[in-house]
DNA sequence: GTGGTCTAGACCACA
DNA sequence: GTGGTCTAGACCACG
């Protein structure tokens, strides 16, 4: 975690956990670390993590098992959905920023080409 | 503007200037409207508007003349580097972004190319 | 059972054996499964199974015969007035709420009625 | 506030804030008390308050405008849709809770008629 | 003044 | 042990 970023400490959990959900690096159903657990882990409050754990529920990513902890939820759908959403709040963001700034498609393309390729 | 969005008022109203004066609706060398009226028209306390003017001097796109209010800066170089930082600001944290959603350069390349068509 | 639903399994099953008994699913003095045998057969930590018979004997619906198992109650008049309390406390819980968004009795029965009919 | 309740006071809140904008006692658009003065108000921790907003806002029942305060929605069909939410949410629980206790739809309507009449 | 985040520490119900 | 709630108190950015 990165406690000097403006974008607040839960928020950047939840973001990697998203992440790290989409990419299957933490599979469908699986259990996540208890709430103390990763709180230790990350060195962070537990009521922090709890609160991480509260919003991906809210949001269908995960969901507890009463006293036994808080797993991913099984359903595909939602996370192939997840995925999608967050690509298209990038490009969103992406795209409209750089039309704001003049920038046609075929350049902004074309910058992203040569982004990528200086950055293998 | 818009009350109800987490990014800050004053980001807001300096980012639709600095990307009116990159792309040229606001000319180089133009005086701005003052404080007040800039207030006025966005419905939006002054204190905020006077941070905006601030901050674009401290990034030198604007200059005060003291009695005789705020213009765009004449350097060319400034405003050219100013297109150039806001790209690539876009430009970073959208392709890290979606690297870390596992998307390769070309997925990339190939969602913008279809984004951009179906919002021609 | 629903292990992701907010009220506590040992509710879900007592609520569940509530119903069985009251509407004669379970018949009175009938021979309950062995807490263990309940466990197993709902995949649940047999100290709840254990909670649910303890609170079961505590509201007169059950009893325990040492060393030969949980038995219904052969008292009827318990059962019925178990059947008027569940019934009561689904109706307050209801109506009060109702009352509370502005409906009057004239709109709840109407309300209520086409729910049925939709559901029939 | 019921502090002996079982309920989390947070919901307790948020339940009267959500009936209190339902039937109109608060209308669309209206600010709402700040978290500070709502807190002393209810003799509640500001966190506690600071939470019922931010789930009204998830909910889209609520939005703040930086700085100024939180506001009831000014969309009409969000408030409709959650009035029938409530509403729907109570009939079902009610009913089918009966059902299972083997009430017919016609003894459900009866037994809500005599207990209106009853609690006039 | 407003909302928002975070910590520390306590307590509870549940499995 | 698990998640969940609450308080007290601090600090921050914003308008």
């Amino acid at each position: 975690m990165d406690f000097s970023n403006e974008t607040p400490i839960y928020l950047q959990i939840m973001n990697r956990l998203k992440s790290d959900i989409v990419t299957g690096k933490i599979k469908m159903g699986e259990k996540l670390m208890s709430t103390r657990e990763l709180a230790v882990s990350l060195r962070v409050n537990p009521n922090t993590v709890q609160r991480v754990f509260k919003e991906l529920e809210n949001e269908g990513i995960c969901f507890t098992k009463r006293g036994m902890g808080t797993y991913v939820t099984e359903d595909e759908a939602t996370i192939a959905l997840l995925k999608e959403q967050l690509a298209n709040d990038l490009m969103m963001v992406f795209i409209d920023g750089m039309k704001k700034l003049n920038y046609s498609l075929v350049e902004i393309i074309e910058k992203v080409r040569s982004y990528g390729e200086v950055n293998k």
